[in-house]
DNA sequence: ACCAAATTGTAGACAAGGCTACATTACAAG
DNA sequence: CTTGTAATGTAGCCTTGTCTACAATTTGGT
């Protein structure tokens, strides 16, 4: 069954498990990206409200060895989202400004969405650490939508 | 700053940073576990549907090499998830059989959520694949309740 | 029963992300 | 200005997950 490799149909109809394949693929990138992601948010969190990033302080928040951080920030580094020199800490460049404020909004309207729903904040705040980075645009901008929504709908309610 | 390592406070007041290495910790093993959970349901998905799992038809599915599906599929066995003897196929153990009944239940019911949220089916679809991995099962509660209340919401609305 | 083709399996390479152990640098206290 | 300690960096190892290339097995058609 199912010997058909090599079946060519039109563009229009033919993915029945292209589509699927595609999913996973578009999902392991994203998971790639999702530590960067998390390391950028963090960094950025300690240098506006530290004034400093610190290797260290970035692994002890993120629950690893400090050489496992050091070798990440290199990785970022490499991939042009920071900077800094050798022993004087860690610098968002503006590509790694800007994805920090994205995943910080992204991080909040999760949050938000799930406490919306009766998540409990504690819970929510978890599991938002792991669905944020995999929250399309089109279903960020209806989180956004539903929970103004839902204020607008409290607040006519209490009125 | 902050040179406090070895500091002992009582659990109830200690864990500042200590929670997020906590939360990211999880979310790490989560994305370990993701994988196969995403080849459990679909080798459950075809054994259902063609009664037979081929880690050719698992992979193409997946959109990887045959041998990488044949490597995952290894780890699966040894983590007794799956079984199956060599050139005869793959087959589930009971805590796979779960384990997809499990996944196939929040996947369902995450893209439920989304599409009730105004996301566009297809858009759901593909980002359930990447959320339902990291999703509490509190959470996950909270989801099909707000599905009830606002599926009984339109039912009375349309009486 | 045989053979060609497809499937399945194996080997070896690579990058990411983790760790421990060791080396180097910075810095503050004396 | 020395020196001890904390922070930083480096080296080497492990596991996952991916690939390509090659070997082995199964299977359907003749």
């Amino acid at each position: 069954m199912s010997r058909n490799t090599k079946d060519k149909r039109t563009a229009a109809e033919l993915p029945p498990e292209l589509t699927q394949a595609r999913r996973f693929g578009k999902t392991r990138t994203a998971q790639s990206r999702a530590l960067l992601e998390d390391y950028v948010e963090l960094i950025s969190d300690l240098l506006a409200t530290g004034g400093e990033a610190r290797p260290t302080d970035v692994a002890r928040r993120l629950g690893v060895s400090h050489a496992t951080a050091i070798k990440t920030i290199t990785r970022l580094k490499r991939e042009g989202l920071a900077t800094g020199l050798p022993y004087r800490g860690v610098f968002l460049t503006e590509t790694g400004h800007a994805l920090a404020e994205r995943m910080r909004t992204r991080h909040r309207l999760v949050v938000n969405l799930l406490v919306a729903l009766g998540v409990p904040t504690e819970i929510a705040e978890a599991d938002a650490e792991g669905i944020e980075h995999h929250v399309s645009d089109a279903t960020l901008k209806a989180f956004s939508q539903f929970l103004q929504i839902s204020a607008s709908t409290r607040a006519s309610r209490k009125s």
